[in-house]
DNA sequence: CTAGTCAAATGAACGTCGTTCATGGAGGCC
DNA sequence: GGCCTCCATGAACGACGTTCATTTGACTAG
């Protein structure tokens, strides 16, 4: 009985998470709907609830997914040109975030979105999927610090990732400030090559 | 007739704009419940409707007041210390701005996590005092760049705040990254004083 | 002072949401 | 084949923002 059980859960997990992936990319997080999405997985309300603990858990799920996808799609950019320099490289990355977040936006608002309970703790996959994402920027910002030891990368890359970050969500939030992608890559390279630059 | 209407629809209006600013500051934007407002206000939901769009429009009432709070405060900060180098100065209000979110946590995160409905555009008072906050900084940096003009200055200063803004946001966001306050001072001073030191 | 008028205040009702739980039925075990 | 267990089910629940028919009360005209 477990066999064939754990089976269809899995596959009724799988396709709920990627039915709701599709409804975010149409349309945000907000448009999630538990009643849609079980009419459209062909399942009953309270299925979703057998297979996570709560439209939160869903949610992190698909987070997930587009925490690989954002992950694979910088680390491809960035392998492509392994042989720039480390200035260039960081660049790139950047330039690859940024790129991500504009043709993905609901999704990548999504990983920054979630609203969680405060009793319920960010899965262990979350952080390691970030960290993947720091490891990426760290690299290339050893060589321009070769010196620097371990917990000065790791604060000089947090502060280059949250630059970077913070002008892609205010320069793609079009309500706020609302700016033209190429003014967006300027700011980002006019921030990198200044600061790398330099020791 | 109208006299009396208008001030008791006023005095309405602000109690309402008090009584949800103290609940966001207490709880977060997520804990505004129309009902609970009104029993503290004294007075019937339907009355909130008589004064406002919708819970929207009740928010950005109570982030206009944080807008102004925060500008007057990084204004007051740098007014302090106006005889220091540019440089300098742009790290006082970096770091003011850090104090205040770090201080005011759920009012600040209720600036950015505003859900408007797409017909609704952003009010222009909301805009207004953004710039209010851009020129404060941008009048330092048009020190360090004596020669710039006018939009390669709005560049600089828009992805300077954006930078300060992303490393306040993630670091504050306990969830994601979870950085004790000197060291999100040290990140904002590695970026300002790299960025800033040179041409 | 009284009657009339009309906008403003009211709160029950509505539609929708995430979540729960008693129930019915499908599927493994003897 | 009969029993029993366990899971899918969807109606029900409580809470939410918002609406609207009704009541209220302030102001004016006579």
């Amino acid at each position: 009985m477990a066999r064939n059980t754990d089976k269809r859960r899995e596959e009724l997990r799988e396709r709920l998470v990627t039915i709701a992936e599709a409804q975010v990319r149409a349309s945000g997080l907000g448009s999630l709907r538990a009643r849609a999405l079980a009419g459209e997985a062909g399942c009953a309300v309270g299925a979703i609830y057998n297979v996570f603990d709560d439209m939160t858990g869903l949610i992190l799920a698909v987070n997930g997914r587009t925490f690989r996808h954002l992950g694979a799609f910088v680390s491809d950019v960035v392998d492509a040109r392994q042989d720039t320099g480390p200035t260039d490289r960081m660049i790139t990355i950047a330039f690859a975030y940024l790129r991500f977040a504009s043709d993905n936006p609901t999704l990548w608002r999504a990983l920054f979105g979630v609203k969680m309970s405060a009793d319920r703790d960010v899965p262990a996959w979350y952080l390691d999927e970030l960290g993947r994402l720091f490891s990426i920027i760290s690299t290339p910002l050893s060589e321009v610090y070769p010196q620097a030891d371990a917990s000065e990368i790791d604060l000089k890359t947090r502060a280059l990732f949250s630059s970077v970050h913070g002008i892609v969500a205010l320069g793609l939030e079009r309500r706020i400030s609302g700016v033209p992608q190429d003014r967006i890559e300027m700011m980002i390279e006019y921030i990198i090559r200044n600061v790398t630059s330099r020791s």
